[in-house]
DNA sequence: TTTGGAATTAGAACAATTCTAAAATTATGA
DNA sequence: TCATAATTTTAGAATTGTTCTAATTCCAAA
């Protein structure tokens, strides 16, 4: 791994929330003023390939980048669009027993509405 | 709905897979040679937002447009990247169960081999 | 008919991502 | 150490999928 990867890894590993190429790309210009885009995506997709970080592909907007290498779920709120990580136990094994599938992975989103645009929603 | 969006509508209904924009903008042409793309994309979102229809966004390709408005899942072969619909029975009231949450809706993207891509994978 | 609103068209604009070719960096090994 | 090779980075162009814009066409109601 490489300086610059690993200093991507490093942002994307210390922050709470899923961030896109462009978030992660500015804040590594705080660290390192001369890195170019295609550096960003270039480590990212190395970074995913080699599984250090998920790469998570939502409706409508720019992929963002998730730290959390174990197997979870997401979900959306559809009101202001943040995005949050949930864990639901054995899920994957539950996917297996259901389906009888051979499963390499599996994105599972849900959309929902996040308890303050539930409050907005009303009128 | 319009002589258009119904048009594009059956194109939908009559696909046994799941076609890009692109895609049902050449089928279109076949019967309105004159029709624009602007008019398909128009004319999905129509039918997206009016649940005739549903759109899948995957991973590094354009997004398709799904026939089947029932809820239900899908699947995806890495290998050749083929889509297919699958139907876990009683999925959604499950999620609900072991989340709690308010769903309004959710995608689940299973990716797997297809067993032609798994031949090919021995080696 | 005339008018107004909606739909369509063609093509420009846009955003996210990938590609390209040159320069810089790092590793290899005589 | 020095030369060479391989990899990474850079800057910016190119590409792709999608949305926007403004002009035109269509259609329905008055």
């Amino acid at each position: 791994m490489t300086k610059h990867q690993k200093s991507i890894l490093e942002i994307i590993a210390r922050a709470p929330l899923h961030h896109t190429a462009d978030e992660i790309y500015r804040i590594a210009q705080g660290e390192m003023p001369k890195i170019a885009m295609a550096t960003v995506y270039n480590s990212l997709a190395y970074l995913c390939d080699a599984g250090y970080i998920r790469r998570l592909h939502l409706a409508g907007q720019a992929d963002v980048y998730d730290r959390s290498t174990k197997p979870h779920e997401h979900m959306v709120c559809d009101g202001c669009g943040r995005i949050g990580d949930i864990f639901i136990t054995g899920f994957a094994d539950e996917l297996v027993a259901r389906t009888g599938m051979d499963i390499r992975s599996y994105d599972l989103v849900i959309h929902t509405l996040c308890p303050i645009c539930q409050k907005k929603e009303v009128h």
